[in-house]
DNA sequence: ACGGATCCCTGCGGGC
DNA sequence: TGCCCGCAGGGATCCG
């Protein structure tokens, strides 16, 4: 479920309780949510205790928390992963499957409940490669990385033949957006999801990058998008950008800029919503 | 290179 | 009430 925005909103929760903790225990509550631990649950278990943990860090939807032996506890909330920071001994939350117990040398004992219903998120310690979980290599710079090159990405987006959604979900292009920002940036730059990336100008396609960051930026300055109790920050709190969606699930309802009422349509197994006046079918495409 | 389908899962709300 | 269906914010992989 949770996007750049609130996989960030979740790494600014932990910082502050991790950074510098030792793992104190480990506890693999169901062995598919560290399937991506090749080793195994034991060996996930048996490699987290004692390390200490320092910074976590982000790169898209990708969260890790770097250990003092050149490895990082790679966490990925799926659909609906949650990071839960609790009192230890605290009751289990609803589908927690991994819980750690950390020791902080100033705020002393706490719990960290994995919670994850549908189990596409995963734990696992992986080998850093450039500062960089291993199986995230492949992931491309963000729209809030420092080194994020915006025309870099432009020039690359119009060498696609694909329809710009595609294009903006493709991690290995521009990291972060999901099916909700996507539809938002390109409500706001008056797209089509079905145009071809290469048929942008350059300025339309730094208009779209622009969008897309503005869009995340006041997403993580309301604490991320919740339409119920599934995203969480690490204190179980709701974020509050659904109020501010213009697109995404607003089926029916009149488009901000036009009154048109907004439409969603079946796209690539999930849905595309946008307002059928603002952002009309390109020319030649059926 | 790209679109599309499939799989990994659980749970909900709506329609009948 | 109960059952079936569609749907859900991700992503790896395979096929054509």
């Amino acid at each position: 479920m949770p996007e750049l925005p609130e996989v960030e909103v979740v790494r600014l929760g932990l910082v502050p309780a991790v950074d510098g903790a030792t793992v104190a225990g480990v506890e693999v509550l169901d062995v598919r949510s560290v399937a991506r631990h090749l080793e195994g649950p034991r060996d996930f278990e048996a490699t987290l205790l004692g390390r200490r943990m320092r910074t976590p860090a982000r790169r898209g939807k990708f969260l890790w928390v770097p250990l003092d032996d050149e490895r990082a506890l790679s966490i990925h909330l799926g659909m609906s992963g949650q990071v839960l920071l609790r009192e230890p001994g605290a009751p289990l939350d609803r589908h927690t499957r991994v819980r750690l117990l950390l020791e902080h040398p100033l705020h002393g004992s706490l719990a960290v409940h994995f919670a994850d219903q549908r189990i596409f998120g995963s734990m696992s310690v992986r080998p850093l490669v450039g500062g960089v979980p291993d199986h995230a290599a492949h992931i491309a710079l963000d729209p809030l990385d420092a080194a994020f090159d915006a025309d870099a990405v432009v020039a690359r987006l119009r060498r696609r033949r694909q329809g710009v959604k595609a294009a903006l979900l493709d991690q290995t292009l521009v990291s972060g957006i999901g099916n909700i920002y996507a539809d938002e940036a390109l409500w706001r730059a008056r797209l089509h999801f079905l145009t071809p990336a290469e048929r942008l100008t350059r300025a339309r396609g730094r208009l779209l990058l622009a969008e897309v960051q503005g869009v995340i930026e006041r997403a993580l300055g309301e604490g991320g998008t919740s339409f119920d109790a599934q995203y969480v920050n690490v204190n179980g709190q709701s974020g509050y950008f659904s109020r501010s969606l213009q697109a995404y699930g607003q089926e029916g309802r009149p488009c901000a800029r036009c009154g048109t009422p907004i439409v969603r349509e079946a796209w690539a197994n999930r849905s595309s919503h946008r307002c059928p006046r603002c952002q009309r079918r390109p020319r030649g495409i059926a």
